[in-house]
DNA sequence: ATCTAGATGTCCT
DNA sequence: GGACATCTAGATG
């Protein structure tokens, strides 16, 4: 049988206002759960951040935990800038710098909801399923053509555009993927409901 | 549905 | 050498 009711696919939401590098010199506490439904777009390919995660300079899950290093290096600079960082050996994952300079706390873009610029995302990953173009970190980034290339790279000047979300969505919590430390923290932000996330969250 | 192995950069002991 | 903010393909219930 049929769902009673079908999630509607990804829409273009209303694009709010481009947002400055000072929209992340906050708590990543604070930026963390505005990013959601909030659009990121690289060269205008990108979508909806349904899914991110907090990281913070005290929190032993961090990069910048054990201080500063060459790979760590962004986070511990001005706010507002992108963190890139190879996982595994393979993936890229892309990182938003916030509060202030040498805090080295940081909010890891986890998931998208594809909106613009299906076809490109479908190239770079090589899939057709919309459902699995930006489910993931390793993914979106890949869906993006996000490299080590953009390290260090500002958020509010091109390629990167985030436009500020325009309305207030639910929002639900839950502990962080794939770490070993602080596990029990709960620290990853995700859109009630979305089913672009990496992994489902209660609601 | 869950599980496993394998891909391998960067940091750690 | 081992751990890690991951993903994929293939095997197995």
């Amino acid at each position: 049988m049929a769902r009673s009711r079908v999630p509607a696919a990804a829409s273009p939401a209303k694009l709010g206002p481009l947002l400055s590098r000072r929209f992340f010199a906050r708590s990543v506490h604070e930026v963390a759960p505005e990013l959601i439904g909030a659009t990121l777009l690289v060269a205008g390919v990108g979508g909806l951040i349904v899914e991110v995660e907090a990281y913070h300079h005290t929190d032993p899950a961090a990069h910048s935990y054990g201080g500063e290093t060459p790979r760590n290096r962004v986070m511990f600079g001005p706010p507002g800038f992108a963190y890139v960082y190879r996982s595994y050996g393979i993936h890229w994952c892309v990182n938003f710098v916030c509060e202030a300079e040498g805090s080295a706390s940081a909010v890891l873009i986890r998931a998208l909801a594809p909106t613009h610029g299906l076809g490109v995302m479908r190239k770079h990953r090589g899939l057709d399923d919309e459902r699995s173009l930006c489910s993931g970190p390793g993914k979106l980034t890949q869906a993006l053509g996000i490299t080590i290339a953009h390290n260090g790279a500002p958020l509010d000047i091109e390629p990167f555009a985030i436009h500020r979300r325009t309305v207030e969505p639910d929002i639900v919590t839950g502990p962080r993927i794939g770490i070993s430390k602080a596990i029990e923290l709960p620290w990853r932000y995700g859109l009630k409901g979305s089913r672009f996330l990496s992994k489902a969250l209660p609601g």
